[in-house]
DNA sequence: CAGTGGTCTAGACCACTAA
DNA sequence: TAGTGGTCTAGACCACTGC
């Protein structure tokens, strides 16, 4: 009846031994994984047991439940990595990033300014540039547009030294949701050519970071050039 | 009693209920949300769905359980993305992409490829070639080592046009788990620059990819040379 | 000690799929 | 219709925290 012996919950240990079976192949993509109620009595434990320790399973990728039909091994998932972002994150662990603010301004939004705010051209909005540099030197310069809110308090060193997202979720009073990244190759271009201490032309990593809220509504852009030679991102898998 | 009237199951409302109020700010990170016993009272349901509901606001990082003490709204957690990678993705949802396999090959091991896959150099491995390429034209050239292992078969095809985790996989009949992508920006060289259609010294990214078993172990390695206006890695927030 | 989260049961009913 | 997953209950006991 209780097999609670074990140092592990049971959900926790039938989600391992099922994980288990298909990690040594004893259980191949597309293959169905004996149905809930057989799982409970070969396992011994209750139904809710038995779904906890699949939901588990199903969160990391291995299973994919259709009802009605039954619990199926997927294909590996690796196609979907994850990628931390944030200052801290992006000069490797090891290395201390610092950041120095250049300059703080309300200028009016010019043309890409406005498109990926979604707002009129000419509007004001809080234009933030600023350089990132490790000891070996420079690394990235970056800007950050959002839009003037009259009246709302703004902190120079929150906006320089916080992540973005955390700036416009203080700046907006909210907690936001979505945030999403666009990763290209460029060359360094003359205005940041001096910055960065390298010349016109050198590879550069461009990194566009567009922060929406729960609507959709556009509520902060920024736009990161980094050194090719000096910043490398890294994703990985796993889910934990 | 039963309040199954409602078209959303009552953990699901119970959870986006709890994640409107932290949204709007009602709960700020830190604040602590009432007990579990608490919210069955109020939402009439029992501890297993409040326990249900909660484990998606957990597990999508809105809050924090802490045994003993309480559950804890979190701050934002918007400093890591979900990095779709696959060479379906790699181009855009919209346009299509194509694969040619331009060299298949067995030869022994350079220093680099020796070092990545943790094997002696001049040991024999897998090494593939393939262009990727879009209505527009060429878009990417990528090297895929695998190393060799006498008697597995070798499925040009799959290992042509399947994900790279996927080839592998197949290939050593096993369900792996560890993948790691490092992205950086570089320069096309001279091997490339034809295929792709450049010059010499275009922008480009460079995307590394490491597999890995369970137990750590490298078992391949690709790098992709793309061209840098033709290729654009879109990372986003949510779990979903 | 009381309050809290974590695990678990032994049922129940529903929705969906396929024969 | 039978088999399957999805939701839900009304309890129970445990482990941990803080007073």
């Amino acid at each position: 009846m209780e097999g609670r012996n074990e140092y592990l919950p049971a959900y926790y240990r039938l989600a391992e031994d099922i994980r288990e079976k298909i990690e040594s192949g004893e259980l191949k993509p597309g293959d169905a994984i004996p149905p809930a109620n057989r799982l409970a009595e070969v396992y011994g434990v209750s139904l809710m047991t038995v779904r906890q320790g699949l939901t588990i399973l199903v969160r990391m990728g291995y299973l994919k439940s259709v009802q009605g039909k039954g619990t199926f091994v997927t294909a590996p998932s690796a196609g979907t990595l994850i990628l931390p972002f944030s200052d801290k994150h992006l000069l490797g662990q090891d290395k201390e990033v610092k950041v120095k603010l250049l300059n703080l301004e309300i200028p009016a939004a010019d043309e890409i300014v406005a498109d990926r705010l979604a707002i009129k051209k000419g509007t004001k909005v809080i234009k933030v540039k600023r350089l990132l540099y490790a000891d070996e030197g420079p690394v990235a310069v970056d800007f950050r547009f959002l839009p003037y809110i009259k009246g709302m308090p703004l902190l120079e060193k929150e906006i320089a030294y916080a992540a973005f997202p955390e700036v416009i979720a203080q700046y907006r009073e909210i907690f936001l949701v979505q945030s999403s990244l666009e990763i290209y190759a460029c060359t360094i271009r003359c205005e940041e050519a001096e910055l960065l201490e390298v010349e016109e032309g050198h590879p550069a990593l461009c990194l566009e970071q567009l922060i929406r809220l729960k609507d959709g509504r556009p509520v902060g852009w920024s736009r990161m050039m980094a050194r090719g030679d000096r910043l490398t991102l890294k994703a990985t898998s796993r889910t934990g």
